[in-house]
DNA sequence: GCCGTTTTCGGCCCGACTGTTTTCAGTCG
């Protein structure tokens, strides 16, 4: 699938021509870089079979981006594309990940100094040569080695559940203050975003000043670098930054609105705040100089005609149109959850007994757990043997007779009265290389239910791998698929599979996908679980815990759910018990 | 370079901040 190439082409010739200080062409083609990213259809694909004139529909493609579409899908090269890297030959994409370094400046750099990429921008600074050059001077060049740094030590962008502890820790000080009316988190980690590149908080305060003083003073602070009565910058100890603006009181909502984005939607909404004859800024609505709203989100939306959209979907892919047609989604809520499916206890080495688990599931307000071990073919995980299984049966049967019956009658199901909170047992049984598992099928038919997911071999070739999970989710005592695409956020990519296939698959033996809430896997990803929800495929959200303090994650694996568009109808385990066993059965 | 239920030409989201200036360019969100 070349889209991504093509976008990032795009992406990059826009920042050449701003270079060169041509005018809207850079927008022309960050437009059409957009359009292009955001096509689910693989480009070759169109092209081959409608041709030309369909590449015209992508969203801000023209006749001209076509011929360039065509030209890299023929050659693999777009001439205008190889012409400008030929003539500024410098590693773009590094040298913009550098805080306060854009094209114009990349482009003096390159013609005064020679510098190319990082390395030599490193250099240079040391060397005090940049703070020599027009428009440099001895701060930049201090700027400019932090960015350097900081680019280096986190590839720019942070896990959201490693730093979200520490927001919320730093949000509940804060909120104590008595001089802190309101208090918030904007930005991408508001949209809950699988990565985070910096945080933005916002406050109405009676005491801005007392306020700033506070914020940059707090204990996990390491450096301030602005600090003004409307915006207060500091890196933390974790090494990210956060961004504290104080609102004026009756811009809050638009402020929050503006400052939790994404820009896609900020772009779309304010351009239908244009085409109602308002203006929509960070400030408020106005019709001329009239402001019209801007106290609350909600407000903000009413006055451009929007339902309110929940910030996990603002990103300018369809919430928009769902908006205004009345067809916006109920998400899943984060209340929504009944129980956690796949949970390790100590029988597979995890940190705590059964019985902790299911403790710690109750205080979740959990109605049941289920216990899902690895099984034998990971001896390095202690995975169980049929023989352990078994005898770990006993053992949950027995807790589960632990637990107090309900108090009053209506809890009768089926003339057996249920008791409030349930463990059920399943385990994670492997999917070998040819596609069976290493648990026998009479013993994997005495569970509640099974986990089948791939943990070996996950380099090999797509057709394989998909021919591979296919037989294992038609072996019937199989329900659900863990972290079906085996990606880890950051460090390896998802296996090769293909994953319209699988979702056929699942749809027509109703096996379950899992969304796997573990902050460096989030598998299914959001674009996966909205393709799945629209096959009609059901998911599982889980967090893979090992420990219980693990299954606090499931808030991660909710909001991931939440941006694939997911509905509490399309996730089982908001279900009761009784209904998630009889689909089991099915 | 793209785009049109006012337009096939003339717009394109837009305000704030930083570091460098002495009135502003470049960058960011």
């Amino acid at each position: 699938m070349k889209n991504l190439e093509i976008a990032k082409i795009f992406y990059e010739m826009a920042d050449y021509f701003e270079m060169e200080e041509i005018d809207f062409k850079p927008f022309a083609y960050r437009k059409a870089a957009v359009g292009v990213e955001a096509t689910k259809e693989d480009i070759e694909e169109i092209y081959k079979k409608w041709g030309l004139k369909a590449l015209e529909e992508i969203p801000g493609v023209g006749k001209n981006l076509a011929l360039k579409i065509e030209e890299y899908i023929k050659t693999g090269k777009i001439l205008r594309y190889e012409r400008l890297k030929k003539e500024t030959p410098v590693d773009l994409e590094k040298l913009m990940s550098v805080d306060g370094i854009g094209p114009r400046k990349i482009k003096q750099l390159y013609q005064k100094l020679k510098i190319k990429n990082l390395k030599d921008l490193e250099k240079k600074a040391k060397s005090g040569e940049i703070a020599g050059l027009e428009g440099f001077g001895e701060k930049s060049g201090k700027n400019i080695l932090d960015g350097i740094e900081f680019v280096k030590k986190s590839k720019g962008r942070f896990l959201l559940g490693k730093i979200m502890p520490s927001v919320e820790d730093i949000l509940k000080k804060l909120s104590g203050l008595e001089y802190v009316l309101e208090i918030t988190m904007a930005g991408s980690a508001r949209r809950m975003r699988e990565t985070i590149g910096d945080v933005d908080i916002l406050a109405v305060s009676k005491n801005p000043k007392k306020l700033a003083d506070f914020f940059s003073a707090l204990p996990e602070t390491v450096k301030v670098w602005s600090k003004g009565l409307k915006r207060v910058s500091i890196r933390t100890k974790s090494g990210f930054d956060i961004d504290l603006r104080i609102i004026p009181e009756k811009s809050f909502g638009s402020a929050l609105q503006y400052f939790t984005g994404s820009k896609e939607h900020n772009i779309a909404t304010r351009r239908i705040a244009i085409e109602k004859g308002l203006k929509l800024n960070e400030y408020g609505v106005f019709r001329g100089k009239k402001m019209i709203a801007g106290k609350t989100e909600q407000d903000i939306y009413r006055a451009i005609g929007l339902a309110w959209i929940p910030p996990e979907i603002r990103e300018n892919s369809g919430e928009i149109e769902a908006a205004i047609a009345g067809k916006l989604p109920e998400l899943v809520g984060y209340d929504d959850i009944k129980g956690d499916l796949h949970c390790h206890s100590s029988w597979d080495g995890g940190e705590n007994s059964i019985e902790q688990m299911a403790q710690a599931a109750i205080e979740m307000g959990y109605e049941y757990i289920g216990i899902s071990d690895h099984t034998k073919f990971l001896r390095i995980e202690q995975g169980l043997d049929e023989k352990q299984l078994l005898l770990q049966k006993k053992e949950i049967e027995k807790l589960n007779n632990s637990f107090p019956l309900p108090s009053h009658s209506s809890a009768e199901v089926g003339g057996e009265r249920r008791r409030k909170f349930r463990i059920i047992q399943g385990c994670e049984t492997n999917i070998l290389a040819d596609g069976s598992v290493d648990i026998s099928d009479d013993v994997l038919a005495q569970l509640d239910f099974v986990i089948a997911g791939v943990h070996s071999g996950l380099k090999m070739e797509k057709e394989k791998m998909t021919e591979r999970i296919i037989k294992a989710m038609r072996n019937p005592n199989i329900d659900i698929i863990s972290h079906p695409t085996g990606r880890l956020i950051q460090e390896r990519d998802e296996c090769q599979i293909d994953f319209d296939k699988i979702l056929m698959v699942a749809k027509e033996t109703g096996i379950i996908l899992e969304i796997n809430s573990s902050p460096d896997r989030l598998d299914l990803k959001d674009i996966n679980i909205r393709k799945a929800k629209e096959a009609g495929v059901k998911m599982a959200i889980n967090t893979d815990s090992h420990d219980k303090i693990h299954l606090g994650n499931i808030k991660y694996g909710i909001a991931q759910a939440r941006r694939g568009w997911a509905e509490k109808e399309d996730i089982v385990n908001s279900q009761k018990l009784n209904n998630l066993l009889g689909y089991f059965k099915r």
